[in-house]
DNA sequence: GAGTTTGAAACT
DNA sequence: CAGTTTCAAACTC
């Protein structure tokens, strides 16, 4: 709401001309107070400084007659200071201009309305720009189109920073001494009726270079709202633009937390927690064998590939030591939904790689654990002759299960706490720049994490803040103390009530 | 630099 | 929403 930021707005003469970046532009209002968009410093967010304008109440001192006027501005066009050139989401190779003067990825939100000017000079938003007109505009004559005789004229040539020149040549462009189509003295929008042509039959008419602009009008769809930040890269970019300027690459804020090393560690934690689980329970194991050998067939009922498959796009290889991973589910399908044992996984729907694989390798833990109670890996993975048996492996199973989805969501709370603490560093850093702007707290993502009450998941509770200060062991030690017979009770784990971070 | 032209913004 | 007026920048001389 608060355009304070400079240079939002698309007057490319607040830092142009003839090509050069220029200083901030100063107004020479003099009856509108430099409180109307009329007055270029108050339409681009800026006080008015050193200008040459009679009046002005844009300016700290005034702050209270601005504001109002802001406001004002705004009831009657909520975008008033937003940018008017808008990059283009679908910056195309067609949407680019050919004669090289410039990147045209950008258009006008709100489009020109010139009559007579053939958007060839600098009274058209659009050419001031250095943009193609695009369908939103709604000028009559236009010749800022791509493939435009009159424009190209504008720019070929050796004259190509000659403003003299192509002040010269718009003026010829404009009175049709330059061009051949003829068209210039059309009283009608040579536009629109080049529309109506393209949207008719007669495609075959030369007055239908019009159709490279419409082709570039129909790769810039119309552009969502750009972005409210009152600042608009593209247009301080100014005429050499490029695409590059107008990108924006995004990276996570866990970019630099995660470590491939990170992810191995864990997982080797949780298959070693895993196997100490199995372990504790080896005895409780051997007592219903029966029950266990139904249970196991269920849970080896579903398609062994889809599980390679996973796991591969896991591309989680080295996460665990592989000794079972990859080499004992030949003769294995996957789990069935009724081993899952309280997750929600209804049939035939797929499951995420991570989850399939976290899968696997519990598996192979709980049958490894079932052949050597020492819990040792690697040996007699998939020797179905020697799975655990009834209730010990369903509790097994279960506080395995348990143990990984706990040890697991603590991690991620970690990840989180960190994700928050380079959020904020960002916040900040943000905030400082536009303003005093409320920025975004921590609120979003704790109600990501809050939020998901609805859902049946593991993680769908219980989720608390581990201090970023335990280590490991610790977690590791107060996990294993907890005991509970069932991943449905996980929500039995430390729970709090307030899950948001206080980072 | 004065005067004119232009089109966006503001207004009716 | 269309027509008119106001305004300041762009432009011409």
């Amino acid at each position: 709401m608060k355009p304070e930021s400079p240079k939002s707005r698309p007057r490319l003469n607040a830092e142009l001309k003839d090509g050069t970046p220029k200083k901030q532009k100063q107004c020479n209002c003099k009856h509108s107070r430099c409180l109307k968009l009329y007055c270029e410093c108050f339409a681009s967010g800026t006080y008015c400084d050193g200008c040459n304008c009679v009046n002005c109440y844009n300016n700290v001192e005034n702050e209270a007659a601005r504001r109002e006027a802001v406001e004002a501005t705004l009831e009657r066009n909520p975008n008033a200071f937003r940018p008017k050139i808008a990059s283009s989401p679908h910056g195309t190779r067609d949407s680019r201009e050919e004669t090289g003067e410039g990147l045209v990825f950008v258009k006008h939100n709100k489009g020109c309305h010139c009559k007579k000017s053939g958007c060839l000079k600098k009274y058209c938003e659009c050419f001031q720009a250095n943009i193609l007109c695009s369908e939103n505009c709604k000028c009559m004559d236009c010749k800022n189109f791509e493939g435009s005789e009159e424009r190209q004229a504008l720019f070929h040539g050796d004259h190509g920073n000659n403003m003299a020149y192509i002040q010269q040549a718009a003026n010829a462009a404009i009175t049709g001494a330059i061009g051949s189509s003829g068209y210039a003295s059309l009283p009608v929008s040579r536009k629109r009726k080049g529309q109506e042509l393209f949207f008719g039959q007669t495609v075959k008419d030369p007055s239908f270079h019009r159709l490279g602009h419409f082709q570039q009008a129909s790769h810039i769809r119309p552009a969502a709202p750009s972005s409210p930040l009152p600042s608009n890269p593209v247009t301080r970019a100014g005429i050499t633009t490029t695409l590059g300027s107008s990108k924006i690459t995004y990276r996570s804020l866990l970019s630099d937390i995660i470590q491939s090393q990170d992810l191995k560690e864990l997982c080797s934690v949780l298959v070693v927690l895993s196997g100490e689980a199995a372990k504790t329970l080896s005895d409780q194991r051997n007592s219903m064998k029966k029950r266990v050998e139904d249970q196991r067939d269920t849970f080896l009922a579903s398609s062994t590939q889809e599980r390679l498959q996973s796991q591969k796009e896991f591309d989680a290889d080295k996460i665990v030591s592989n000794d079972c991973s990859s080499t004992n589910h030949a003769d294995e399908g996957g789990p069935d939904d009724s081993s899952l044992d309280g997750v929600d996984m209804p049939k035939g729907r797929p499951m995420s790689p991570g989850t399939l694989a976290l899968m696997c390798d519990e598996q192979d833990t709980i049958f490894m654990a079932a052949a050597s109670p020492n819990g040792l890996m690697g040996h007699a993975c998939n020797s179905s002759s020697q799975l655990p048996c009834g209730q010990g492996m369903t509790e097994a199973y279960a506080e395995q299960e348990r143990i990984v989805l706990s040890k697991f969501r603590d991690c991620l709370n970690r990840l989180i706490t960190f994700g928050e603490i380079k959020e904020t560093k960002c916040s900040s850093s943000a905030r400082t720049e536009l303003g005093n702007e409320k920025g975004p707290s921590s609120k979003g993502l704790a109600n990501t994490r809050t939020g998901t009450g609805s859902q049946q998941g593991p993680f769908s509770n219980g989720v608390v803040k581990v201090p970023a200060t335990a280590k490991p062991a610790q977690m590791v030690t107060s996990i294993v103390a907890t005991s509970s017979s069932d991943l449905r009770k996980i929500p039995s784990l430390p729970q709090n009530g307030d899950n948001k971070l206080k980072s």
